[in-house]
RNA sequence: GCGAGUGUAGCUCAGGGGUAGAGCAUCACCUUGCCAAGGUGAGGGUCGUGGGUUCAAAUCCCAUCACUCGCUCCA
């Protein structure tokens, strides 16, 4: 076993361990890539949420808030391309075990048929010293004419049988091409199967094929179709943007590496309206901007790289992810596409409404373009938890298990501990308790040894641990704890409020 | 989905055709009191689930579910 699988484990152990995140179902022996969070979890979760959306919405004043429906009309999804591009025809070589798009398969052979007439092309072109354009060359050489007739021919038989969803005559047409893995080399096919990413149920009783939904696999279309509603209402101008958190739902075919990639999962989204030709220069700008956010966490600049796409979605002109060092490698973290305006024209053809902007300054009406940043929330989580996770030698040589969770982000924010449950002490923490417990979630314990206690707080994240001992009693002082450093500070009980929020608070992260 | 491996207590794991085990964790009481694992006691498992073979199955066989790794895709 390599050591990063090693170190995931533990992790996710831990997770399990100290209510982060459990599996889905677990009594009935859990549900594939479906996980809950835990009482800890859901306060990780909730920070996060809370960290992205001040900034995002609360900080900008051209950037709007939205909450979507995750049910949405059908049409809608015809419309951004995820009825077709979700769909994938699959198929596997017994042989080798690999796994091929069938489409793909067919389109490489075809492929190659038409390296075989440019060569042919070239020859010809060599032989008789004059230059052929390719159409030409096609209709004057026999050979070749037959090679185009059999692209046309594969063509035409593929585009017939997905149209109308002939699986089987895909496989036979890959079978009649003796089209061959290339690994094994063999044409020891299965059958082709089709894989939709999209989750499917029904609105109403009955299983009439009209009332087919879909539930959402992405989060973006929500804002597209209310584009209209939320810069009128809000008087929006362009530019601008909207933002959302919710879940989306893919039915992956595998779903592996923990919360990584689920079933279930959700999305913390913004997309910017820009005039068209401006979209490139948002682009880079939402680039850097989303990179510095990531970066006001401290988790290591190191950790975090851009991966800019060479091939592109069907409606980007430009993308690229924000990457994060998991560990089990750099991983896609964070999305920021340049969409055009595939989005907002698909909405407008299909709904055949007219969804445009009127700008003042330029005096014309456009369909804008759009930027957009998409970040996984749990992905986030993760890496949060799988960064902060230390096992850590001590200088007494014991060891602790330690989150080291940026503090603004750690679902407890202080442990309010009496050294013992004798003379008044736990009376006196309870009081320190209430004092802080509506700004931030702390946590009161008094079972166990002080040190072990310290160490349960390490392990869940909590950046503070307070106790309360004798001298408290005398002179209203405390021991402040600091996780990271274990370091022990004496200071006032009245002193508390101020340095917990100076460490914890929003407002001292993000700039 | 395919292939390989795995599944025994909350966690880490041992065992293995004949009454279910350990350490840690949990709970109660006592003890100690600033960096976990002191004492006494308690709770917790139809050995992933279903079926088969057997006098007897946690153990052998089959199926199934889930997890880990690889192939494919992606937030």
């Amino acid at each position: 076993m390599t050591n990063y699988e090693d170190v995931f484990k533990k992790v996710v152990s831990h997770a399990k361990e100290y209510g982060y995140v459990f599996q889905s179902s677990e009594v009935y022996d859990g549900l594939a890539a479906v996980y809950d969070y835990g009482p800890n979890g859901v306060e990780l979760k909730n920070n996060i949420k809370n960290y992205w959306w001040k900034s995002m919405v609360n900080m900008h004043e051209n950037i709007v808030g939205l909450d979507t429906a995750i049910f949405m009309h059908p049409t809608a999804w015809k419309a951004s391309g995820h009825v077709d591009a979700f769909n994938d025809p699959l198929i596997d070589n017994k042989d080798s075990k690999k796994r091929y798009r069938a489409d793909v398969l067919i389109e490489n052979h075809i492929a190659k048929i038409d390296a075989k007439i440019e060569k042919d092309c070239i020859k010809a072109a060599k032989r008789f010293g004059v230059a052929f354009n390719k159409e030409e060359f096609v209709s004057t050489n026999k050979r070749v004419l037959e090679r185009q007739k059999k692209i046309d021919e594969i063509n035409q038989k593929m585009t017939s049988c997905f149209s109308n969803a002939n699986l089987k005559g895909i496989k036979n047409l890959i079978e009649e091409l003796d089209i061959k893995c290339p690994v094994s080399g063999t044409n020891n096919w299965t059958d082709v199967r089709q894989f939709n990413l999209m989750f499917k149920t029904q609105m109403g009783g009955t299983a009439d094929s009209s009332s087919d939904l879909y539930l959402r696999p992405e989060t973006a279309q929500g804002i597209f179709v209310n584009f209209l509603n939320v810069q009128k209402t809000a008087r929006m101008k362009i530019p601008f943007g909207i933002a959302q958190i919710g879940k989306a739902f893919r039915n992956e075919i595998v779903a592996r590496q923990f919360i990584f990639r689920m079933k279930e999962f959700e999305q913390m989204e913004m997309q910017f309206f820009v005039p068209p030709g401006e979209e490139l220069k948002w682009y880079q700008y939402w680039k850097e901007s989303r990179m510095k956010w990531h970066q006001s966490l401290k988790m290591g600049e190191d950790n975090y790289r851009f991966h800019d796409h060479q091939s592109l979605a069907h409606y980007a002109n430009a993308a690229s992810d924000i990457e994060f060092k998991f560990p089990f490698g750099f991983k896609e973290l964070e999305g920021i596409h340049s969409r055009t305006d595939f989005d907002l024209k698909a909405h407008q053809k299909h709904s055949g409404r007219k969804i445009i902007y009127y700008d003042s300054k330029m005096n014309k009406s456009y369909v804008p373009y759009v930027i957009e940043t998409s970040i996984g929330l749990d992905r986030m989580f993760l890496a949060v938890l799988s960064h902060s996770f230390f096992e850590e030698k001590l200088e007494n040589g014991e060891s602790r298990v330690v989150l080291k969770i940026p503090s603004v982000l750690a679902p407890l924010k202080a442990a309010i501990l009496p050294l013992t449950k004798k003379d008044g002490m736990p009376k006196k923490a309870r009081e320190i308790m209430k004092s802080l417990q509506i700004d931030f979630n702390c946590q009161y314990e008094e079972k166990d040894s002080i040190g072990k206690r310290y160490r349960r707080q390490d392990a869940i994240g909590t950046p503070f641990s307070i106790t309360v001992d004798h001298q408290t009693l005398e002179d209203n002082t405390v021991t402040l704890r600091d996780r990271d450093t274990m370091n022990q500070e004496r200071i006032s009980v009245e002193k508390l409020h101020s340095i917990i929020a100076e460490k914890v608070n929003i407002s001292n992260y993000l700039v």
